[in-house]
DNA sequence: GTCTATAGGAGGATAGAC
DNA sequence: GTCTATCCTCCTATAGAC
């Protein structure tokens, strides 16, 4: 019972790991199970399918993000609000290993398409999308809105391999991204919850 | 030899659209071969393997883009170079059907790593981040540098079946790349060739 | 929980006829 | 240039012993 989740986790670590830098289709659960040292049919017993390991990976994300949409659809369509719920994306995304998932979906878009998880991952974040951006606005408002959640997710592509902490990373695409869906015209209500609250 | 070229445009243009929609290992010569009306045997006359129908379609992008870092490195490191290598950027991905190419290019980064025009292609892509940031600068700056070529790929992800013009969708998504650079504290040498020429 | 063994299929690639 | 036929490899997944 122990092992049991412990072999859990360990596969799904593996198994992210290698998504990300092989790819989904070419990553083989041979490849995954004699980097754990276990046989193929080993996985079997904790996941009933290749699929099933990465339903396991993404689920909780689709969670995470389906609250802060809920969130942000109860909230009036400001800038305030629009800073808030990229304030609270950004939270989440450094708090644990979640970046890391979003990662392997971005380089993976392709091959989860025919996944139904992956469809519901990709569905969400578009929703996240359209709740960022007016359509009224003009296109690039609207461009620059969207841009700001590929700015939390770009620094790791183009800070790579430098000295830089973590927390420089996320502080400067906040920055940027925070810049990029607006200056707030309406201060009061921006600050009037706890602005850096994680989802959860 | 006339239906040698034809049929070797045709297979080119089939696979670049299914390895962009399901990913290059999720597509198989046989699908290829088969909504081309023809058997797999045929598609080994006209490319030696697989990976070289990826390489046909990469290398001319890998071409281009290397012309411009050439021509980028020859200028001076002002914000106005980044702006006229922003558009340059900017015309050569709307002429043509390059940006399709960047498209499959951008949802296949995990195959294609294992090969070596896919390497190459990240490589001077890469190249080219480097080129339009600043490594002294803030990393807000380097940040918002970078983001300006996402900016300029963005636009299909994020205005998507919407009744938009691929001429507004250009427009808009130069203006904000534009932007991100920053504004030209140097107009004089900024516009002193042809702004809109393209890269060939 | 993990193993051996294997089914069953699909994929990339080649040989050789036409 | 395109076909038929085939090889060989690797994959996902399952059955059943320990």
């Amino acid at each position: 019972m122990r092992e049991n989740v412990d072999t859990r986790t360990r596969i799904q670590q593996v198994a992210l790991e290698l998504f990300t830098e092989q790819g989904y289709e070419g990553t083989s659960l041979r490849e995954i199970a004699e980097r754990l040292g276990v046989t193929k049919a080993a996985l079997y017993y904790h996941f009933k399918t290749k699929e099933d390991i990465v339903g396991s990976l993404v689920q909780d994300r689709i969670a995470a993000i389906q609250r802060l949409i809920a969130w942000g659809r109860e909230q009036p369509r400001t800038v305030g609000t629009r800073r808030e719920l990229i304030r609270r994306y950004s939270a989440d995304l450094h708090d644990g290993r979640h970046h890391e998932i979003m990662r392997f979906f971005e380089r993976n878009q392709t091959a989860l398409r025919n996944q139904p998880k992956g469809e519901m991952m990709r569905d969400r974040m578009l929703d996240l999308l359209d709740l960022l951006r007016d359509e009224d606005a003009p296109l690039t408002v609207q461009l620059k809105c969207s841009l700001a959640i590929f700015a939390l997710h770009a620094t790791w592509f183009v800070f790579r391999e430098s000295g830089i902490t973590d927390a420089d990373r996320q502080r400067a695409a906040l920055e940027v991204a925070l810049e990029l869906v607006g200056v707030s015209e309406d201060l009061v209500g921006e600050n009037s919850g706890n602005p850096s609250v994680t989802l959860r």
